[in-house]
DNA sequence: CTGAAAGCGCTTACAG
DNA sequence: CTGAAAGCGCTTACAG
């Protein structure tokens, strides 16, 4: 940086004091006099003095810094984690260092390497779809760095993670279609080497099942990645399909709002005709037209709960190697795109 | 961190050569020997060996980190231009720190002190709505730091920034409008406190004037936050106020959005009745009924420019002082809520 | 081609 | 209550 930044040094010379006691008064260590304190601390005040983490995180071998990976950053649900997860950092006096794998493992691994070398004290992170095994985030427990996963998880890695039960959300979202006396539920699914993905589509056919309700297959539409025009696209082949559903149960809301869209431009009545379920709560899905009947997936929660618990095994003396889960709770919300009472 | 981790020290004492080697040899100092250097970073890789980054940082007066200031994550326009930072900075090999000053001064001059004690090589910031002047960024000036502003800029602040033409860009919609012959149009405007909401409806205005339409101070509903919320109520107060536009400009995407769709609920075809015209591209503004016309406000270029500029800046040795405007191109991107043949 | 030594700015046990 | 000294892990001018 620059050649006029004031370090305590300069301090010690101005003030006639070593550099140990302007330290320490600094840090208001109990056994500098009050008074030298307060004009050490005068000083310091009036020359613009900044200590310099970069020192004395090297020197006390800590950071107060979170490393966060997250896949992309410019997708709600991850910008909205993060949000959380800044909030109690931030309170707690720790920063947050973010990095974006772009879902690729490569960059996951390279990521994991520099957030090493920064000396984070903890690691809060979202697995990219490509990642299968968690073999580069290994080393952490060797070096002895929290780590904490969210959202997506990796069955075969025991790590403390905040998850939302997902399976539990389908099926809530399956039942509350089917308490409306729909039977041809269709769902529109994500790609299932994602267990979350898989979790909701074992949801909705264990909803389906224990109402007795026949699994069709074919009421089952697949995308890659849950895009708005994989949405539009499973809507329209399920029209072409000859079985029109009168329910439908998407994985996440873009989805939702897009075949929501082909089915009311195709005639249908939402929720009359066809009562649809989102996944997640955008802040678009309660400004559409029928607002949409979505699972809050309380991303901010989430980033909450992954932050405190992390900083709570930072700051544990003793990382023992017990991992936790913390699952956080879920809700549907009720809106008119399944609210009957309304097209009635 | 760990007690196990293995640093440059016990490489020398491994390789029985001296700690200068060793550093040489990974950075392939051209003076180390071919075969000392392969050797050394062989060692090193099956060590594990990670460069303490801290401690290099320090020790070179160099953190290959950029400062990010934002007003909050979770907006899609802001995690869109930090996607864009990061790509350039990910690939010059510079590692980025977010902040967010939550649109609170207080909390947006601490940041700028942590990131200063952080010796950050440079800093990119969008200044939250509070920040009348820009004192708490002069000292970066003496610090020899580079600073780029993207979007919100304050006049009487001379640093580098990255715009869009935010008037020319309200010029180019609200002309648009009166090209499909529109004589009534209202615009839903931004916080006027905030350079670029004020632009954008002087160039709201100026298409009117230099089209001889007379400007309807009526016709301008006044927001604190763009919301959707406010968007609808604009809206609401338009077709209660006995003159109902023929066209609208909105100052965001949200705004036209839900405005869209209380004209529509109230009755009034789009554009047939009212053309619309919002501000953003947002993603949901192709996917909504009908698909939204709109200013493409260039998020992403915009983080790729500013992270560009900065780095430049940065690397550069003469650090003049001259600091330099970078104005991104903006599109509108004519869709169907203002596309006269479908409605033909 | 290699090494000894100084030093980045800070913290902290040790001594007084 | 205060200071001298060591050291965090690295880089780099200087010497050979």
């Amino acid at each position: 940086m620059s050649v006029s930044k004031i370090t305590i040094k300069e301090l010690a010379e101005k003030m006639n004091l070593s550099i140990s006691t302007i330290s320490r008064a600094l840090h208001d260590h109990p056994s500098i006099g009050k008074k030298t304190t307060a004009e050490v601390k005068k000083m310091a005040r009036l020359l613009g003095y900044v200590p310099n983490s970069v020192a004395s995180n090297l020197r006390r071998n800590k950071t107060y810094t979170i490393g966060v990976i997250v896949p992309r950053i410019d997708i709600y649900f991850h910008s909205h984690v993060i949000s959380g997860i800044e909030e109690i950092a931030y309170k707690q006096g720790y920063n947050v260092t973010i990095f974006q794998s772009r879902d690729s493992l490569d960059r996951e691994i390279k990521i994991t390497q520099i957030l090493q070398s920064k000396m984070v004290d903890g690691i809060i992170a979202c697995i990219g779809l490509e990642t299968k095994n968690c073999d580069h985030f290994h080393k952490f427990r060797e070096l002895n760095v929290p780590l904490v996963f969210y959202d997506r998880v990796n069955k075969s890695f025991d790590v403390s993670k905040v998850v939302i039960d997902d399976f539990e959300a389908a099926f809530k979202a399956t039942e509350h279609l089917i308490h409306l006396g729909r039977k041809t539920i269709c769902h529109i699914a994500g790609p299932q080497s994602t267990d979350i993905f898989k979790a909701r589509l074992e949801g909705y056919k264990a909803a389906l099942i224990q109402h007795h309700i026949p699994v069709n297959n074919k009421l089952v539409k697949y995308t890659s990645e849950l895009s708005y025009e994989e949405g539009a696209s499973c809507a329209k082949r399920l029209l072409s399909s000859g079985t029109v559903p009168d329910g439908m149960f998407c994985a996440n809301d873009y989805t939702a709002i897009t075949a929501m869209q082909v089915f009311k431009k195709a005639g249908y009545q939402i929720p009359g005709d066809i009562a649809v379920v989102g996944f997640s709560n955008y802040p678009i899905s309660r400004m559409l037209d029928p607002t949409l009947t979505t699972i809050d997936d309380s991303a901010f929660d989430m980033g909450q709960a992954a932050a405190k618990l992390l900083i709570r095994n930072v700051e544990e003396k003793n990382n023992t190697i017990a991992t936790e889960t913390i699952v956080i709770k879920t809700n549907l919300v009720i809106r008119d795109s399944t609210r009957m009472e309304k097209s009635a």
